[in-house]
DNA sequence: TATGAATGAGCATTCATTCAT
DNA sequence: CATGAATGAATGCTCATTCAT
């Protein structure tokens, strides 16, 4: 009861979808463009067909908007990532699908994923917390349970470290998110691997690597 | 000629090396408190007690000065990593230090971890070329070296697919950076690794999974 | 028809009393707290349980809310004053007795007090004019009758100058009014009273100076 | 050295004699027109020459620059009044003075006068005990001065409530700026005194009564 | 009549940059 | 070169008022 629950107000709730779709779309580009504090939320207003005042009828402040945003975001990328994998995959198979889903929304929602990947550098009070707690409900859930079927079903051996192989496989997929959405980062793969930057190529060098990771030869 | 060497004017290079540092401290400081377009010059300027019109006499702008910090951090995070490592060391002796070494470093320089870490946030043009270039003289090279020499030595297998390593293992630390560095990635580390984040029981559970995704038993 | 009679439109005279009430509380209070420029119409709506909407079908702008305030503050404050004064009274039983009701009004409907006290501070066209034609009605009516029938009695010498000497009670009723609602002005009597504001005591004292200045011994 | 001097900044100290006046007479008249909320710091900028930048570099904030103004009015219209009085005048004869400079005043500086009598309308942090404190310094003292020597010279009585005398006096030269500076009270004085308001009939019937409540025959 | 979402002019304040001294 | 006052465009947010339902 206390804790807050929707960074937005009931009027955000009540208009009609394709207005909230066009101001959270349009919000999320262009904080994606200049950042939190760089975002003009008047332009974000007009560039969505919404007067200020109506966007003030929706969120109290800025912060909103942007929790309201991320929070979006988190539901497509961290969920979606998720959604992908069947229940009948194998480990390295649900593993590969899913980061091959993550490259390519990576390069198919740039601008979401840089928005989401960077979100950590803005200065928002109790950013960090609230995006912890939605992980803590999906992400690493997901990664538990298919590690723990998989050392039963016996694809991954039984003193495998899961808990630092999801860490680890974690962490990659997220660092290919970066490589295949930020110009920094792809800059930094394509100097570590030679140009070699195709997904078709480079996804299963890491899987490759990854199940050696996992004492899987 | 055409291509633009320093951010800085000639002037900065002619004060003396205190006031200099303190420009560069102070302005690193307010940068990762408040982010590029957050900070202000102003309050640079006076807080690191120089004029604002001196400051214009050092930095054309203030994308000059946040241009000439981030050079400034590049050296002494990514350059610093690398000179921690012995000239005698073993690979993965090379690697367990200079991921100390990070680790370190992202916990006694938090706020210029994260400032470096989050550089790619800021909407600044050219910075990710600008960085590319400065990475290529350094870090790849280095990473190159130590894993041909490994193989050469036996520490890694011929057929060990050292581009693709090197990759992973500088995904990994820098991974490692941010989860020591932003409140964020710490927690969403804690949350995948049941709460174990004490580097001394983290790092050497990275190194096992290195090795084996090196081949290595 | 030329002279705008009451400031409120036809729709407030319907609404039934309780409703109507809440409205003039509420805009009181809201006024009180925060100036007319300050308060704001649509808060005083929602704390009033009203829809803007009715608000604006009650009056045609801010001011006449306002307007429609000040003229029930009117009918509160100063003909409640007269009204506490009984039929037999002498002349100066009266006074006491009107300054007493004016001071114990002013402790206990502080907020009341300050606004219509400061009303002229507010910059509403036609304020000034409209409360003067109230006033015409009945304050000075009174003060005149009770001043000649204290003539007529003996109580005050047949050389009094009552007219001055009614401006003269009105303004020390006014001042103390002051003294007892607002902050600067309670320090101001503090200061020259030598902390001496204790009503029961102040107000012989007033008293006392006001039928010097009548002539009476 | 804890508690706030002056509102203002230094460089409000170090501009010119000229512009600092500017400055102060267009934000003066601006309040005046429409009170603290409804003046617009822009505005009184560009109306007294000034950028806004500028503005903000002489006060922190709009109510700092209020309180320079009214610390300004307070110097020039309540030492003003105090400072007409010769120090060899009598008591009556120095009440009379002070009248009738404060009635002038009033008259040619109406909306200074209006300013500061209202200036406890606004709500504003600290404004009473800011006023309040630079009251005690002056303007009680001297009354308190004023009567005492009238004491010990003989022409008040001994067993006079110099106290209350000084309370009374002060009320009604306020009052009187009242009256001839704010249309409303302008109106009430009208129809408590006949329409008389001529300030040479009415200061003396004003100091007759005064007489009398000081109980001088 | 009642409702309350929508409107957009308006305002306090910030800050990168300039320039006279 | 150093100084720091001046500039003014830009921005987050408010609120009186309108109007479709």
């Amino acid at each position: 009861m206390t804790d807050p629950k929707t960074p937005f107000k009931k009027a955000f709730a009540k208009i009609d979808q394709e207005k909230r779709l066009r101001v959270l779309d349009t919000a999320t580009r262009v904080f994606a463009e200049k950042g939190f504090v760089g975002a003009n939320i008047n332009i974000i207003a007009s560039e969505a067909g919404v007067s200020i005042g109506a966007m003030y009828n929706y969120f109290d402040t800025k912060e909103d908007l942007f929790l309201t945003v991320i929070d979006h975001l988190h539901d497509f990328l961290e969920q979606g990532l998720v959604s992908v994998v069947g229940d009948s995959m194998g480990f390295f198979d649900a593993i590969e699908t899913m980061m091959r889903e993550a490259v390519a929304g990576a390069v198919s929602h740039r601008e979401k994923t840089i928005l989401y990947l960077n979100t950590t550098a803005e200065h928002i009070d109790g950013l960090a917390e609230r995006l912890s707690k939605k992980m803590e409900g999906v992400t690493v859930r997901f990664y538990r349970n298919l590690a723990e079927r998989a050392v039963e079903s016996g694809e991954l051996p039984h003193d495998a470290d899961t808990t630092m192989l999801s860490f680890i496989i974690d962490n990659q997929i997220v660092a290919l998110q970066r490589a295949y959405a930020t110009p920094y980062h792809e800059a930094r793969m394509g100097l570590f691997m030679d140009g070699e930057t195709d997904p078709e190529r480079v996804i299963p060098r890491v899987m490759q690597a990854l199940k050696g990771a996992a004492g899987v030869r």
